[in-house]
DNA sequence: GTGCTAATATATCAAACAGATACATCAAAA
DNA sequence: TTTTGATGTATCTGTTTGATATATTAGCAC
């Protein structure tokens, strides 16, 4: 992570749609891309600044726009979409999971079998609560395809759908071997 | 991840399996647990202070333990045996996802289909290139599950095996659909 | 029409972490 | 012989997270 802010590249990537306030960005972050990439405001803001200091991105509506309320809306610039383009375009990535589950799972042999099966158990309920909420965006991405973009966030979209639903058979498969062998 | 530590786990669960120093521990975790955690020396060396100040390992060799060369082993202690399956007991548990491929191909609207299809190829070349060393460890740890924590590691490495496999047919499925719906 | 609550919005901070690097020792190959 | 690569400890910078501080505004109850 350290040295190549992959931040810069979400904020860009939102504003590439349309014109966002930082809090808006944070929801945008917070809704289907939370599946894959986080952000909080302890980055958001200070990225938004440095991408307007480089030209990036350009305030589309300054201070006191209406009312007295303070509300300040980026939007991005040429220089923005053509840096958005080079990342885009550059193969190398870094793909990090962190998933303490697993953690707990390799280093179960000091709980025993019956916490390991309970932690299974909770990542299990969480992980068909979330796939619910993956294919009911699949659902309503699949009836707008004609739209460019809708492509992409299908495929993302897709790839949730995929991934969680071989962690439920892992988890299946899991209770039922530790279950089955039972513990001497 | 801010104010609550997880390497600290990391590193008394690989000592609850024998002593190891701090450049064993790096390697221990840049083998089969890179799949799903990293750990950098800079969180690692200061982690062992922690850890022994709290009294949860203890330097099993000191300093010039037969030659000249510094090398500094740690064990755990007891009390560092029951905060791991304090641990392990909690149910609550941070799965993070970070995947760059990913961000790369929801935003990859501004970038057109061939790009994304280069990405996505990429991807499954490190994924297919993976899971041949993840099937590796798999049959190995097949032979070994009479031993109980070959168990855990076993149930580990399948996840890895299943996901991945995961990954590739979305792949597969990924590539067909950009390919078909021919840009207009 | 006043007070309460939740949502909106900007902003900063400390802790945690990744990746790089510095420095040193040692074994083996070239 | 030297030089390369593995071992080993250690630190630094930049990035990210999660928490928190501070206001404003809209909706609702009373």
């Amino acid at each position: 992570m350290a040295r190549e802010k992959k931040i810069d590249m979400v904020v860009l990537g939102l504003l590439s749609h349309e014109p966002l306030t930082g809090y808006d960005i944070k929801k945008e972050i917070d809704g289907a891309i939370s599946f894959f990439w986080k952000g909080s405001f302890g980055n958001i803001y200070p990225t938004l600044k440095e991408l307007e200091a480089q030209g990036l991105v350009a305030r589309s509506a300054g201070k006191t726009e209406e009312s007295g309320r303070e509300k300040i809306a980026y939007s991005i610039t040429d220089s923005g979409r053509e840096a958005l383009k080079e990342w885009l375009n550059d193969e190398k990535v870094s793909n990090e999971l962190r998933y303490e589950t697993l953690l707990k799972l390799f280093f179960g042999g000091n709980a025993g079998r019956d916490i390991t099966l309970k932690n299974i158990e909770a990542f299990e309920r969480k992980i068909a609560a979330d796939l619910k909420l993956l294919k009911f965006y699949k659902g309503n991405l699949e009836k707008v395809l004609d739209d460019e973009d809708h492509v992409y966030f299908y495929l993302t979209v897709s790839f949730g759908v995929e991934t969680y639903e071989a962690y439920l058979k892992w988890c299946a498969k899991a209770k039922k071997l530790l279950k089955e062998r039972i513990k001497r």
